[in-house]
DNA sequence: GTCTATAAAAAGATAGAC
DNA sequence: GTCTATCTTTTTATAGAC
């Protein structure tokens, strides 16, 4: 922990880029080497295979997620509404992270599903006290999963269906109408 | 078109299986042949290359997702709810289709993204006229891509944490009642 | 239409120099 | 820590018999 490398942490950009950008059928040793700049060599210093490289990425993953976590539940605006506001915000390290996870459980990565599965729980565990019932609280985590779900399938590529701006901000109140006591 | 061979169709099917069951990684000619009961030169007669072979993936969600929307159109419980609920239903032919294109979606497979962008304009120009406004669409979309999501990421594997039975009926009255005029 | 055998390419991984 | 060279395995695709 500490300080790592920054050639390794390099080497997770790149990987997490080319599964963003191009998919998982993409994000080989090869290419991931080559984006960072590094040799195979050289990247299998740091990651000695695939599964040590993906598992890097969950490792990375979680430590953003934590933070992300307190970020929710400090959020001035509420819970609810920062928490959708963030599911679309697809720039900042921890979603990138979550839609690289994405890809590789999709491509049948079983870490990468457990991890996400676990994500989701966290996030359920925050929202609940903030919400109605169970329902209200599938409907918040459903809209999250679908805007992530969105984010996914456009990679980093043009815009993608899903609300922006003034439009998110209609959706976030609607949901809150909706889920709140 | 007409009457598509059997032996192709039980490609298609065993393709789409591993696509769901284990993820695009595991979707080999090689896996896809054998779990089809045929050998890989058998296989390579119906198809002759990993991309037809998507393709031909993709030609019959088409097909299956036409008949769908008919469905949703004509849905006496309403289109939304009826939407909704076939949203969760994951082992309809349709809803595999859906999944498994996903899946290659996820993998880079650029036909399988246009293809599911696709599906999706069809639903929202469907929907449009039995919701309130852009946002009440919105919503509405977003769970559905949530149920989707999660049924993506749970393959056919143990139940995910996506509501069933009572719990959905109650999700899709809170959607309506949000959604509606 | 389906098979076996085989070629060709791509991907993951090792060895050892620097 | 990083490199080049090489090996192994996997995956896709071809050729031709039946």
């Amino acid at each position: 922990m500490s300080r790592p490398p920054v050639a390794r942490e390099n080497v997770l950009d790149a990987f997490e880029s080319i599964l963003i950008d191009k998919g998982e059928r993409f994000a080989t040793m090869d290419a991931t080497a080559k984006a960072a700049g590094v040799s195979k060599g050289g990247l299998l210093y740091h990651f000695a295979s695939k599964q040590a490289l993906e598992e890097g990425l969950l490792a990375r993953l979680d430590l953003l997620v934590q933070e992300d976590l307190d970020a929710i539940a400090s959020a001035k605006e509420g819970v609810v509404a920062y928490f959708l506001r963030s599911s679309t915000t697809s720039g900042t390290p921890v979603d990138r992270a979550i839609v690289a996870a994405t890809r590789l459980a999709q491509g049948g990565d079983a870490a990468a599903n457990a991890s996400l599965r676990g994500i989701r729980e966290q996030w359920a565990d925050l929202i609940r006290p903030h919400v109605r019932d169970a329902t209200a609280l599938d409907l918040v985590l459903l809209v999250s999963d679908g805007l992530y779900y969105n984010a996914a399938l456009d990679g980093s590529g043009v815009a993608g269906p899903v609300p922006q701006a003034s439009d998110l901000e209609a959706l976030i109140a609607l949901v809150k109408v909706a889920a709140r006591d």
